[in-house]
DNA sequence: CGCGAAACTGGCCGGGTGGCCAGGATATGG
DNA sequence: CCATATCCTGGCCACCCGGCCAGTTTCGCG
């Protein structure tokens, strides 16, 4: 067999910072048991390292924003938004209307997609 | 100081299989220039491994219905899919209504949300 | 105290959405 | 050759959505 029972583990790797990833694939390279993917390889691990400067963009949403949001994101109607939150529906169009305006959506599925890709809600 | 010019890079894991992070945890404890965070600690990377057996759930998509998926997803209207992709509104709707069944939706947000959660596609 | 921001409510309405029905075109296989 | 499956199209219709108008309350800040 070509495989020991030390077979190494197969790392890719996602890192924004040129410089941290040459010192990591430097680091990995000399560790016995690891080895890092050939391009297209699939890997066991990936190690995740996002620029951070690319990202900090919060949007200034209110608290009730965000509730609707959420509930948005769960495919919730208006009316089941207004029932959940205990207000009306009108108030929650305009919320809504608030959250497509801030995330800059022409709709609430838009809106949901943009604030997924934003980091403002989790899917 | 208490930093010298190896700072050691700080990693953190979130890996499904207990058995690889175990065996990854010992490979790079025992590395010069790399350390594992302390619980809670901010990471300069993450090595990521998502069990493959909770994500294989690739629902059975039709051609079309992913370029109607991925037409919502930018928030595009029924109207706008239709042009975009050279067919009726009609046939449009008819996809829609093919995806929110096999996506388990009730409606065309609720379903890019499912799926971006199952990965089918990406926001 | 006055003022703006945030939250909430109402009515109205054009257009979008989703569910229902039925039908046609094109492949795949018995 | 006919049966079946998949994709495509149409009409119809109740309902939802988003945008517009206007109005009240509550809160924190200058």
């Amino acid at each position: 067999m070509s495989e020991d029972k030390t077979a190494a583990i197969v790392l890719s790797l996602e890192i924004d910072d040129p410089a941290l990833a040459d010192r990591l694939a430097a680091l990995l390279g000399n560790v016995a048991g690891l080895r890092l993917a050939a391009p297209g390889e699939q890997a066991a691990a990936t190690i995740v390292a996002r620029d951070p400067r690319v990202s900090p963009a919060d949007i200034a949403l209110t608290q009730r924003e965000l509730d609707v949001l959420a509930l948005m994101a769960e495919g919730a109607s208006n009316k089941m938004i207004a029932r959940q939150l205990g207000i009306s529906v009108h108030t929650v169009k305009f919320h809504v209307g608030s959250l497509l305006d801030k995330l800059d959506a022409t709709g609430r599925t838009d809106a949901v997609a943009h604030a997924a890709r934003r980091g403002v809600i989790e899917l």
